[in-house]
DNA sequence: AGCACGCCGACT
DNA sequence: GTCGGCGTGCTC
């Protein structure tokens, strides 16, 4: 019998699959799929894994024979394997480039599985060794002798403590015990009504099941949570909380850990590999335990998977944008449906995705209406600032609040979604604003004036000190960002404390924290953008001024309307959590806009309502299916070439479906960093339309004439057309 | 994506 | 006379 051909799945940009022969011919053939191989391709050695095993091999030439075998069982089996098969399908992304991103690091470059770090250790007492007194081994012993110890307790004493016990193990001086079984702690936070018939709600659900848990803020959807993950616990099951990119942070681990013990494992960006591959390998050996992570945890093994929960919902950080563009949120729904497990969806300030599936009966759903712990609402009032003279972008009423507020004693939240000292520098002579060279946007004046940004290429310079076009010496810093915001407070209320909460001042790592902590509970201000809108308790919080949200208002983003929505329902959630009811002034120039009157008339769920409306009337996402092709070149010609040829690679397959193409057009921002960027959009009435289209034609992109000269990419359902 | 091969300008 | 610019094409 001829040796079987190795299907391998390889981490390049292209769609297709590598063939290889086994080095040992006689391994069982069905045994290959999932595990890692070392090959080499053309000069270089990469990583793969066995996507499949076949008779014979479709490709032209010789076949090389792979250089090592990985992995003596899969890597990634079962419902996972299945699910990332289905994530490359549908976004149309090379299957070798999913898996990579579904494996961590150290794996990912061929590295052996870790050793489990739960793991305890226990001396063996007829064998020690020889340690001088008083040192940090000495002290290691001596705890290892007293009893067990976890990789915790260990690096207490001594943080290089993985060596030394590595050789006593090898010495035969220690004995390896499993890892305590996960025990949740008793809860001590009683539920109200509305929360426990949550839970029970939930606790009756049995196989795939979609729930929206539409809870107002601070109504306390993580108690509700909390419960289910403890009962997934105690049946020695896991479970998957994804959670926004900005709210994982020690406050909210912390808090799953009171509850739910050690089990509690955490997977995010700021972790180094090392403890990424912990905590995936862990999951992958079926460890019962929670995995709390961002979008990336989304990929990560569910053996035993028994729940999933996917925090924040409606957040924009669950879909990649760059690489494959998957949406986290959906590829746990197709999980959940594989795992035959529930998926709870939890917001305040629900997508209307999730809004149109609970409408159609897809999804259920449960409401927590009131606030936890007996909290009021906040008062909003809408100040118009058309007529009057802002102080520092504030206007009079925001400032007086501002005032009584401190002398209450409570903290103020200055909302303000742009980073930086002002927005542009305008010339008052002749109008001139500094643009960006090499983008077609305004550059964002920082430092005080003496640096511009550009925030869509990052490109920095120093600004002009005449103007450019009219030579007046005129140029002024127009608008207000957070950072000339926290300067003016800080010169205005100099006897309390200023923070500025924003991307540039939180660069540093564990700077949220530290600037947090600065403030504490005494009263003081937070100056801040979104960063704000989530994540932290602020029980002192007792007024919240959002300052120009207008830019929301009236932007071409047609999902701009949306996110404002959420954006300023979340912010104003965080004003008047404990016993205090909270106030939120919101300073605008329109103070008769449709959607600011519908919010503060009905709140959410009637904006959200009437947002679906206008969608469905205008034939947007939800009530239409898109997928985007980008290009971007140095020349015009170029993508406009590029996207030519798709249009006519799409045009035949398009019109039997019935899925419009629209472009190519310009980009909203048609030149970014130098390039020249435009778009081809495939707008569909019904998913399975627009699957057909991109199924019949995604291959044939990727060998277009142009493709290669051309930045270009396919996003399936787009968040925004930028 | 890499990486090699390939054919035209400013340098030891 | 070469080193090296990045256009084009391939990787089982």
């Amino acid at each position: 019998m001829p040796p079987p051909v190795l299907r391998v799945a390889l981490p390049l940009p292209l769609p297709t699959l590598f063939d290889y022969l086994p080095d040992d011919p006689d391994a069982p053939a069905a045994g290959w799929v999932g595990c890692r191989v070392r090959v080499r391709v053309g000069p270089r050695l990469l990583v793969g894994l066995v996507a499949a095993v076949a008779e014979h091999s479709e490709a032209p030439g010789a076949l090389r024979t792979i250089e090592t075998r990985l992995d003596p069982a899969p890597l990634i089996e079962g419902e996972l394997w299945t699910s990332l098969h289905w994530l490359a399908d549908y976004y149309r992304a090379p299957l070798g480039e999913v898996l990579a991103l579904a494996l961590p690091v150290p794996l990912r470059q061929g590295e052996a599985l870790p050793e489990p770090d739960r793991d305890r250790f226990a001396a063996c007492p007829e064998a020690p060794p020889r340690v001088r007194p008083g040192g940090r081994p000495a002290a290691l012993w001596e705890a290892l002798s007293a009893g067990p110890c976890g990789a915790d307790d260990l690096a207490l004493i001594d943080a290089g403590w993985r060596p030394r016990l590595r050789r006593w193990e090898a010495e035969g001086r220690l004995r390896r015990l499993p890892p305590e079984p996960p025990a949740p702690r008793p809860a001590h936070l009683a539920l109200n009504a509305e929360q426990q018939a949550a839970v029970d709600a939930l606790r009756g659900l049995d196989g795939f099941a979609p729930v929206l848990l539409q809870g107002v803020t601070g109504s306390g959807k993580t108690e509700v949570y909390l419960e289910l993950l403890a009962d997934v616990l105690a049946a020695g099951g896991q479970a998957l909380v994804l959670v926004p990119e900005i709210a994982l942070t020690p406050q909210t681990v912390r808090r799953f850990r009171a509850r739910l013990g050690d089990a509690v494992r955490v997977l995010h960006s700021g972790l180094a590999d090392g403890e990424r591959a912990q905590a995936w390998t862990a999951m992958a050996r079926g460890e019962p335990g929670v995995l709390v992570g961002t979008r990336s945890a989304a990929l990560a093994p569910l053996p035993r998977g028994r729940l999933i929960i996917i925090d924040e919902e409606h957040d924009g950080s669950y879909k990649q944008q760059d690489g494959v563009r998957y949406s986290a949120r959906d590829l746990l729904l197709v999980r959940g449906q594989a795992l035959r497990v529930p998926v709870l969806l939890g917001s305040a300030t629900p997508s209307l995705e999730s809004l149109q599936q609970v409408e159609r009966g897809r999804y259920r759903r449960l409401a927590l209406t009131r606030r936890a712990g007996a909290g009021q609402p906040p008062e909003v009032t809408v100040l118009d600032v058309r007529a009057q003279r802002l102080q520092g972008g504030l206007a009079r009423e925001s400032l007086a609040a501002i005032e009584a507020t401190l002398v209450a004693g409570g903290q103020v939240l200055v909302f303000r979604n742009r980073r930086g000292f002002a927005p542009v520098l305008l010339c008052h002579d002749c109008g001139y604003s500094a643009q960006c060279q090499r983008c077609d946007s305004a550059m964002t004046v920082h430092a005080g004036g003496r640096r511009l940004h550009c925030h869509h290429c990052g490109a920095q310079r120093p600004p002009p000190n005449a103007c450019p076009d009219c030579g007046s010496l005129g140029l002024q810093p127009q608008g207000q960002g957070t950072e000339r915001l926290e300067a003016f407070l800080a010169e205005r209320f100099r006897e309390v404390p200023v923070v500025r909460i924003d991307r540039d001042s939180t660069r540093r790592r564990d700077a949220l924290v530290e600037l947090l902590g600065k403030l504490g509970e005494r009263p003081g201000i937070l100056v801040g953008t979104q960063m704000l809108a989530k994540g932290h308790d602020l029980a002192q919080l007792a007024l919240v001024v959002v300052v120009g949200v207008d830019e929301g208002l009236y932007s071409p983003d047609f999902r701009a309307a949306e996110r404002l929505s959420q954006l300023l329902i979340q912010v104003a959630g965080r004003a008047g959590r404990a016993e205090r009811r909270g106030r939120v002034l919101l300073q605008t120039h329109h103070p008769q806009h449709p959607l600011l009157a519908t919010l503060l008339s009905g709140g959410y769920p009637a904006a959200a309502s009437e947002l679906l409306a206008e969608r469905r009337l205008l034939g947007y996402p939800p009530a239409a299916h898109w997928a985007l092709i980008r290009a971007e070149a140095q020349q015009d010609a170029d993508w406009q070439g590029f996207l030519d040829q798709a249009r006519t690679l799409l045009a035949e397959p398009a019109l039997d479906a019935g899925v419009d193409l629209r472009g190519p057009l310009p980009a909203p921002k048609p030149r970014r960093a130098g390039f020249q960027r435009g778009q081809l959009l495939l707008a569909a009435g019904q998913r399975p339309a627009l699957q057909r289209v991109l199924d019949a034609t995604w291959r044939q992109l990727h060998s277009l004439p142009l493709a290669r000269r051309v930045r270009w990419s396919l996003d399936v359902d787009p968040v925004d057309l930028f």
